[in-house]
DNA sequence: CTGTTTTCCTGACATTTGTCAGTTGCTTGG
DNA sequence: CCAAGCAACTGACAAATGTCAGGAAAACAG
C-alpha cells in the first residue's frame, strides 16, 4: 500500500469509459500531475465508511467492493468497480462522510484525484457535470433496483443473482464459463444479504441440478440460461 | 387530475428548498409560464414505471410515494416526498425510463417543469448544476442506507424505523404526537418489505407495550424514544 | 512440501416470517 | 344516515431462513 510506479493517465482506461473523457488534453495532464497512486492488496481498504472524502478514486486495475455494515454487524456488498472506472464521487459532491466502504478485493492500482481540481472541472465544464450527474443517476436506478430485489426475492432467486452480478463485475475464463472472481462464499452472502451457510446451500442445490460447477472457490456458469430465469429479472 | 388555478412559483416552496432556488427572478419567471400544473388526487398517478420523463415535478402541495414494483408483484415503498420537494430528475438525467413510479397520497398540486427548460438551466449554471449533484448524491446515500436496513434488520426493527420515515415525511398533529399519514397497514407493509399482518402483529405488539395508540387507521407515538431505540439507528 | 489456518460444506434444529381463513370494525359514497 | 366494501386485526399453521456444531477440503505461509 505504499507508493509506486505512477500509471500513465493518457493510457488509463477511466479517460474513456468515465466522465474524465469530457476533459482536454491539458486538463487531464494537470490531473496526471496532482494524482496520487497507490497499490492496494486484497481486503486493504481504500477509505472507510466514517472518513471524510478527499477526492475520487480512478481504478487503473483491479476490482474493488463498496460495501456497509449492517446493524447486526455483517457486511453488506452494495457493488462492485473495476479497471476504468471511477469510485467515491457521489460522497463527495453530497459534502458528507463517507457511509460506505471501498476496499480491493484483488490487488489493484489505484489514483486519487484530489477534491479541489475534480470540482473546478466540474463547476467550468457543463459537459462533464452532466456525465457525473448521467452516472451518479444510474447508480440511482441499480441501488432503487438492488433494494426492491433483495426485499422481495427469495434466496435462491438472489444467488442466481449475485452469480450474474459477480459475472459482470468480473467476467470470464478463457473457457468461457469460468468466474474470475476471488470472493469468498461469505462475500457472496454479502451480495446476497444472507449467511454464508444459505449461500452454500444453494450452490450445492445448484451444483446438483446442473446449473453450476465447483472447484474450490472456483464456480463455473455451466447453464446460464437457467440462472437468468432463475435470477427472475424483468428489467 | 384535470387543469386548474396555477400555483404561484414565487411563493412556492420549492423556490426555496431546492436546485430552483440557485435560479434568477427571470429565470423562475421562464419556468412559470411553461409549467404545467394538475391536481391529483389520492392513489392516481404523476408518472409510472416505463414511461419516458418528460420533465421535473414540483410538489406543490401534497405528499406522493416513490415506488417499485417487485419481483413478487408486490408495491415496495422507496421514499416520499411532500410539499417544496422535487421528483423525477434523477430518471431525466439517466435518459431512461422510469424505473419507479410516483403516485399521490393525498391530493396533491404538482407542476411539471418541461426537459428542455430544466437541461438548459444545469448546463448554463454551474451552481445549480452543483446543487443537483448535491441532491442526487444524498438520495443516493440514503438508498443505500436504506439497502442495509431493509437487508439486515428484523421486523420489528424495520417497523419502528418505517413509524419514524412516516413522522420525518408527514409530521405530526398539533397534539406532537399523532402521524399526520394517510397511509394503510398496507401501505406501510410496502415501507419495511414485509406482509400486512406483519406490520399489524408489531403494530399491536407496540402498542401492548404502550409504544403507540392506535385510533383506526391513525397512530400515535406515544413513546418516541423507545421507537428510535427500537429502530436502531446508527447514521 | 508440509503444517496451520481458513474456508467450505453438511446436518439438525430453532426462530422468524409468510400464508390462509375468518371476524370485527372503520369509513366512505349514495 | 345507512349499507356495502374495504381495511384492520387475530389465530393457526406452513415455509423459509438463520444458527450452531463439527468434519472435510482447500488456501496459504514458511
Amino acid at each position: 500500500m505504499h507508493t509506486f510506479k505512477q500509471p500513465e493517465c493518457n493510457s488509463c482506461g477511466s479517460r474513456v469509459s468515465t466522465c474524465l473523457i469530457e476533459l482536454s488534453t491539458n486538463q487531464v495532464e494537470e490531473i496526471a500531475q496532482q494524482k496520487h497512486s497507490q497499490l492496494f492488496t486484497r481486503n486493504s481498504y481504500v477509505f472507510a465508511e466514517g472518513q471524510y472524502p478527499r477526492g475520487i478514486y480512478c481504478i487503473h486495475k483491479g476490482h474493488v467492493k463498496i460495501s456497509k455494515m449492517g446493524a447486526d454487524g455483517r457486511e453488506h456488498i452494495i457493488s462492485f468497480a473495476g479497471t476504468g472506472h471511477i469510485v467515491g464521487y457521489g460522497t463527495l459532491l453530497a459534502a458528507e462522510k463517507y457511509n460506505v466502504s471501498c476496499v480491493a478485493v484483488q490487488d489493484s492500482s489505484i489514483c486519487l484525484i484530489p477534491s479541489e481540481i475534480f470540482f473546478r472541472n466540474v463547476r467550468d465544464n457543463p459537459a462533464m457535470a452532466l456525465h457525473v450527474m448521467h452516472d451518479i443517476s444510474l447508480e440511482l436506478r441499480a441501488t432503487n433496483q438492488r433494494i426492491v430485489e433483495l426485499t422481495h426475492k427469495p434466496i435462491r432467486e438472489r444467488v442466481a443473482e449475485a452469480l450474474l452480478i459477480i459475472k459482470e463485475a468480473f467476467g470470464l475464463d478463457a473457457d468461457g464459463i469460468t468466474l474470475r472472481s476471488p470472493l469468498t462464499r461469505e462475500e457472496i452472502a454479502s451480495i446476497v444479504g444472507t449467511a454464508p451457510e444459505s449461500v452454500i446451500r444453494t450452490l450445492s442445490d445448484f451444483k446438483s441440478e446442473n446449473l453450476i460447477a465447483t472447484n474450490g472457490r472456483t464456480i463455473q456458469l455451466v447453464n446460464m440460461r437457467a440462472l437468468v430465469h432463475i435470477a427472475n429479472i424483468r428489467d
